[in-house]
DNA sequence: TCAAAAGTGTTCCGAATACACCCATGC
DNA sequence: GCATGGGTGTATTCGGAACACTTTTGA
């Protein structure tokens, strides 16, 4: 296959074959959220090389597979769960960052509810655990750095669309919400300005339901306004506070 | 090569040498503003397949280099210019999307002052033309789509990011900065409040220049604070207005 | 002196901030 | 009744929006 007429041959005189080497590869930044703090979730590799250590969750892509299709995949695989929200990041190219050849990585983030989480066991992975961004082990390959730009990228988009839906359950109170967005920006806000900016923006449905057995008065339950959610999520806004 | 280690084979009983057949690519969105519009830089493509079609400005990547030099190498090709400011934004790795193979190609988007713009000469590109991005041409492969997902990408930046610094020249207006966000975000701007907006922002150094020839009121010209100017490129700003 | 665009000041209003206070529940 | 967190109201301040006005130039 060595083709003159390719636009990108331009004053190169190799071969097109040359050029079709790169493999590629999806990797998972699995967010989740509990007990007022944000994680992720690792596996520990149980296959040469960087056995033994953290990773992302992660596969080579098969040429007749596409990226979408092989992170639903393996996040499927892992969690049991499908149609998990998933969203493309970045991209990693360093030449050398993967010890068995010219991989080429795409990162893509994704938040579950680690409620509904429940780990499968699998070939590859000799355990699961769920992270703490503020605890994390080394890591295999450059995850380090692909962990990092996600983290970074979920901090910075946090502010410009909401999120809650996807980590928080069905039902939560407005204090829950309050804690993730604090764990997420990693400041405190004040509680009734906190609720009265949330509130305004109207994604929340409230329930007539409320919180049950806690030694203090209990929690209206909310839940969240889907096609307003989904509204916002589109034309992003602002969140100040 | 037969690695049954590699942590990516898991269940498919594959070779791993039946994975590293991709191509990889870059494409570049070329930004500049001229006379109050937003402008994208095209080339005619000189070659097949879709010879003739304007096109987005992109090369394959050698496996021996990456991305980012990939990238450089055709703008300065194309340009005469080097060091542009350059940002990556997306992956397109639809199955189809290239007709000589499964390339998944990752978009760049840059910014350049069209003042020091000069086009070069290239065997593969016949004619190269600023299209203002009100008013495309088709385009080549899924370039198209690649091309609004630029725009969309530098709209939504220019709200969190400056961007003007790469956009004007040296010294310019304020009404020039006005103009160029009215052309970004597509709305218009009531001129004292932008004035006191931006100049709140404290990124603009005010110099002791005027406009010349104008048959009005000189303006004072303006230059950006570069070390204020990265700093709020880092942080991020809202620019609400 | 007129047109055109630069540049300033002022008023109005809504939203962010800070903080005091009341309410419902388990123990 | 008291500790605990849920939930509300208000006074203050700041910034966005709207708009009227003055200034400086060339023709």
């Amino acid at each position: 296959m060595n083709n003159p007429n390719s636009y990108f041959l331009t004053e190169k005189n190799t071969s097109l074959d040359e050029y079709f080497n790169f493999g590629l590869s999806v990797d998972c930044v699995v967010f989740g959220y509990h007990e007022g703090e944000v994680k992720v979730l690792l596996v520990e590799r149980n296959e040469e090389p960087f056995r033994g250590a953290w990773a992302l969750i992660g596969d080579l892509v098969h040429p007749k597979s596409d990226l979408a299709a092989s992170a639903n995949h393996i996040l499927e695989n892992l969690t049991g769960l499908n149609g998990i929200f998933m969203e493309q990041f970045f991209t990693f190219d360093e030449i050398d960052r993967h010890p068995l050849g010219r991989v080429v990585t795409v990162g893509y983030y994704s938040l579950v509810e680690t409620d509904n989480y429940h780990p499968v066991a699998s070939s590859w992975a000799k355990s699961t655990r769920w992270f703490s961004i503020k605890d994390l082990p080394d890591l295999a390959f450059d995850h380090q750095l692909i962990l990092d730009k996600g983290i970074q990228t979920l901090k910075r988009r946090v502010r410009y669309r909401p999120v809650g839906f996807e980590l928080l359950p069905k039902k939560f109170t407005l204090a829950d919400l309050q804690t993730l967005y604090e764990a997420l920006l990693d400041r405190v806000f004040d509680k009734p300005n906190f609720r009265k900016k949330i509130l305004r923006m109207n994604f929340l449905t409230p329930l007539d339901e409320f919180e049950e057995n806690v030694s203090h008065r209990p929690a209206k339950l909310y839940s969240f306004d889907e096609e307003r959610y989904n509204h916002l999520r589109k034309e992003g806004f602002a969140f100040e506070l």
